[in-house]
DNA sequence: GCTGTGTAGTGTAACGTTTCACTACCGGGA
DNA sequence: TCCCGGTAGTGAAACGTTACACTACACAGC
C-alpha cells in the first residue's frame, strides 16, 4: 500500500513481536505459536511485504538464482530447452540468468565470471567444448550439465546411443549398406555419442564410407561439400543434427542430386523445421522439455545438499520417419557392395 | 588465491588504509592519492577480490541485473533478439534474467513478480497484449519495450509501417490487386502496424478481400483455414509473420492449391527458415540484432538517469524477394477485378 | 521442592558494502 | 599571525535479513 519499502521490522512493529519471530514465521521455522504465526502472516500480506533478496543473499549466501549457459540460442535446439528450464525454475521460485556464449570460449568465460559475481546458486551448463573456462573452478556451487556430458559432472541428456542405434536399424531396414557421416564437432561428446551409437549398432552390415565433421550450426566446410559431391558409395548421409541435415539437403539439391531419389539423408533432434524442408526430414526426436525440467530438478536436489555423484540421467528418444530416406530396391542394395567410388560415380551422373 | 572470500576489509588491511578509501578507489571516486590508488588496485588484483553484488545491491539498491520478458522463445524471432540483448548487456557488465511467459498472462505476471523480488534495475519487455500485468505498476525502475509499443513507454522496434508499405509496393509491382490478410493478433499493436502499413499504402489500387486474425505462433484457426480454402478473389495472402505464412503455405498445398502458381503468399520477419520452405518465402527482413542492442542502450541511458520521454526508436526494414509471390500476367490482373468468388472458384478447380 | 525438557519468544551481532560527517594537514593570502 | 580552501583520508552508521545465544515460563517426574 505504502510507497515506501516494507521490512520485517515493520511487520514486527505492527504485530508486536520481535523481528526474529517474524523471520521465523516467514521461513517456516518452529517455535512460533499458532496465533502469532497467523498474525504475522496476515500483517505481511496486508503491508505487501516483499523480502529483499539482496539482504537475504548477503546473509545466507544464497541468491535463489540460477545461471543458464548455452552455446547458441539461434540453434532451435536451445530455445526449447531454455524455455523448459526457465519455466520449471520459476515454478520453484528460482530466477534464471541467461548466458549465450555465441559459440565463443571467451563468451563462455565472461558469462561464467558474470554469474559468479552475482553469486548464482547453481549453473546449468551446455558446454561448448572440452576446454575448461577460466575461473570455472572457483565457482562453489552445483553445476548440472545438459545435453553434453563431461567427466566428473552430473548430466541430463538424451540417450544418444539409442538414437544412433535407431537410425542404424532404420538404415538397414530401408536397405542401406554404405553410409557417409556428416557428424557434429569431434570434440563434443554428445556428437560422438550419436555417431558411436550409429556405427556401433551393426558394425558388419553397415559400412561407413567416410566421415566429415562440421559445426552444429550447419555451416558446411569445403570438406563437407566435397564429401557431398562425391559421396564415394554412400547411399545415405547420416547427419549430426537437423541443421546439418538441412544444409546437406540444400547443398545436394543445389548440386543437382535428388534427395532421397539418389541419396538419402537423416537428421537428429527433430527441431520444428524438419518437416518444412523438402523432402521432410527423417530424424530422431528427443524430449527437450522434460530434459530441461529434469535438469532443474537435479539442480534443486544438489542445491539442497544432495551429494555430487556425477550421475547421468538419460531420456529415451524416438525415430521420426518422414520422407528423406528412400527404401532401396534389391538390385540397388547389391550395387553398394561393389568397389564404390567408380560405380557410384556412374550412377549419380 | 585463498579459498576464503576476499572483502574490502582484507584489501584495506593489506594496504594499510581504511575501507572507505578502498571503496573510493574501487568506485573511481576522487580524494585519493595517486600512490594509494595504485596500491589498492594492485592489492585487489593480487588478492583476487570480487565485489559482493548482494552487499552492493543492499547498500545501493542497484543490482546490475536486467529482466528480459519475452512471449515465446519458441518463435525464432525472439532467440535472435534475446541473444543480442544478452550479448550487449554482458558487455556493459549487466546480467540478463530471462522470463519466457509462454504466451500466458499468468506467466508474464509471475515473471514480473520474480524480477521485482530480485530487484532488477530495469526490464526489457515484449508485451503479450494490452493487459497490464499484476503488480507491474509497483515496479520502480525503467521499462523499455521491444517490438511492441504501448502508450507511455519507450520502445525500440522495426518500422513496421515501412514494412507494410514495401510489401504493398511489391504486391502492386507484381500485378496483384486483391489480397487476403492473415494478420497477427488484433490486440497486438505491432501486428496492427504491419497491417495498417500495408493497407494504407495504396488504398485504391489494392483491395483487401478479407482479413482473418491468428496467433503469431502460426497455428491456424478454422476461420483461417476457411479463408485459405475459398480466398474470395484474393491472389495474394499477406501474412502477419513468417510462422503464419509457413503454416498458410502448408495448408494451401495440403488443399491442393499451388503456391505461388494459384495464389501468392508473403511473410514478415525473415526468420532463418523462410528460405527452407517451398516456395522460398518473400518477406520483410528486420535487424533483430541491432534492435536488441539498441534496447539495452536505451535501458542504460534510462538507468543512468535519463528522463522517461516515451520515445520510439524505429529501425528500417527491407524487402527480401524470393519465390512465393508470382508476377501476374496482364489478363490475370484483369480477372481479379471481376466479382471474384465465382470466377476464382473456377480458376482453382 | 528440585531438576529436566520442551515451547515460545527475544536481543543483537553479524553479512560486505557504501556514504555521511568528520579530521588532519598543507600552502597561500591578508 | 590567523584564517581559508582544498586534498587525503578516517570512523562508524546504515542497508534488511538471518542465526546464535539467550530468557521465561509451564509442566512432568521423582
Amino acid at each position: 500500500m505504502a510507497d515506501t519499502v516494507v521490512t520485517v521490522r515493520d511487520i514486527a512493529a505492527r504485530v508486536g513481536v520481535s523481528v526474529t519471530t517474524v523471520s521465523n514465521v516467514l521461513n517456516g521455522r518452529p517455535n512460533v505459536g499458532r496465533e502469532t504465526r497467523a498474525a504475522v502472516l496476515r500483517a505481511a500480506r496486508e503491508l505487501g511485504y516483499r523480502p529483499n533478496r539482496a539482504a537475504q543473499a548477503m546473509r545466507t549466501g544464497r541468491t535463489r538464482a540460477l545461471g543458464l549457459v548455452l552455446p547458441d540460442l539461434t540453434n532451435p535446439f536451445f530455445p526449447e530447452l531454455a524455455q523448459a528450464v526457465e519455466h520449471t525454475a520459476r515454478r520453484a521460485g528460482l530466477l534464471v540468468c541467461l548466458i549465450d556464449s555465441q559459440g565463443t570460449v571467451e563468451g563462455e568465460a565472461d558469462g561464467f565470471a558474470l554469474l559468479m559475481q552475482h553469486a548464482v546458486d547453481g549453473i546449468i551448463w551446455c558446454p561448448l567444448g572440452p576446454r575448461q573456462p577460466r575461473h570455472l573452478r572457483e565457482f562453489r556451487g552445483p553445476i548440472v550439465l545438459v545435453d553434453r556430458p563431461r567427466p566428473g559432472y552430473d548430466v541430463v541428456q538424451s540417450d544418444y546411443a539409442m538414437g544412433g542405434r535407431l537410425l542404424a536399424d532404420h538404415a538397414l531396414a530401408m536397405g542401406h549398406g554404405v553410409v557417409g557421416l556428416l557428424s557434429g564437432p569431434e570434440q563434443i561428446e554428445s556428437a560422438r555419442q550419436r555417431r558411436d551409437g550409429f556405427t556401433g549398432a551393426h558394425p558388419r552390415a553397415l559400412r561407413v564410407a567416410w566421415e566429415v565433421h562440421v559445426g552444429f550450426d550447419g555451416v558446411l566446410t569445403p570438406a563437407a561439400v566435397d564429401a557431398l559431391t562425391h559421396r564415394r558409395g554412400a547411399t545415405l548421409i547420416v547427419c549430426g543434427n537437423d541443421l546439418i541435415a538441412i544444409s546437406a539437403i540444400r547443398c545436394l539439391t543445389g548440386l543437382g542430386v535428388a534427395v532421397p531419389g539418389e541419396v538419402s539423408v537423416t537428421g537428429f533432434d527433430n527441431i520444428r523445421w524438419t518437416d518444412l524442408v523438402t523432402p521432410r526430414l527423417t530424424t530422431i526426436a528427443q524430449p527437450l522439455g522434460p530434459i530441461g525440467a529434469k535438469a532443474v530438478e537435479v539442480m534443486r536436489e544438489r542445491m539442497s545438499g544432495a551429494p555430487h555423484v556425477g550421475r547421468r540421467t538419460l531420456f529415451d528418444v524416438a525415430l521420426v520417419e518422414r520422407d528423406s530416406v528412400r527404401r532401396l530396391a534389391r538390385r540397388e542394395r547389391r550395387s553398394v557392395r561393389g568397389p564404390g567410388r567408380a560405380r557410384l560415380h556412374r550412377e549419380t551422373t
